[in-house]
DNA sequence: CACTTCCTCAACCAATCGGTTGAATACGAC
DNA sequence: GTCGTATTCAACCGATTGGTTGAGGAAGTG
């Protein structure tokens, strides 16, 4: 296995599934097997266990063992490292935007202003 | 919501990829074109072409055109659609944590504690 | 017009991904 | 031991991904 790739790489590819987000939300309710996790889903048992394998290897999900099962538990600390690297970036560029928007209200104050650009908000 | 599940899919998987998470740590200090983004890595201008591409898909980015430059934008609308569903069971599986906590807590008090097998609460 | 710059499109390739089916493992019960 | 349940492993397949090279479009300059 690769393990050199690193781990924010395979959180977010881990989240890039609609299926593994699903597991994700359920989760958040209460840990559970492979086997509940599945039962929603049309496909087989195994994709299931893949995909849970997939969130386990980002970090995102841990297993431990009971008997035969195997209760899968979800992780902050990845959703953690996730959104504070997406809010760094989203806060700077709000900030950013903001810095702009005053700038031109400020130049188009007083004088007479061409027809002045501002953000393509529709 | 479910008209969200597509972009959110092309947005996390957008994110998935180192090089294009430092386009978009790049692209939060400022505009650039193709060019400028591409100036740091070492692979061909195409390549870059294409990552810019996959972030316009994900709603990440915007291209205008300035001549023969398009230079591109990063929107802060898709960080705040990750950052919102990650949050969301972020905090969830964070609160449900510190209720457990709780409850070992109050319940370890007096009484000494077997193993407490507690089953999906569903 | 030709020339240069910036950028995208098209084709190709190896690697990875999400799914399948079938076999194998791990454990508890009988 | 055998049986049943829960889960994983292994092999395969089609689609997608990230990279390449080569050609070409779009816009400003001489």
């Amino acid at each position: 296995m690769e393990q050199s790739a690193d781990l924010l790489d395979r959180a977010f590819a881990a989240l890039a599934d609609a299926t593994r987000r699903g597991l994700v939300a359920r989760l958040a309710v209460s840990d559970a097997t492979v086997s509940e996790l599945a039962e929603p889903y049309d496909v087989s048992l195994q994709a299931i266990s893949k995909h849970v394998k997939v969130l386990e290897e980002a970090g995102l999900v841990t297993r431990s063992r009971d008997a035969q099962r195997r209760p899968v538990h979800l992780k902050a600390e990845a959703l953690d490292l996730m959104s504070t690297w997406i809010d760094r970036y989203r806060i700077e560029v709000e900030e950013r935007h903001r810095r702009l928007d005053d700038l031109l209200a400020r130049t188009a104050g007083p004088e007479d202003q061409p027809p002045c650009r501002k953000k393509d908000q529709t």
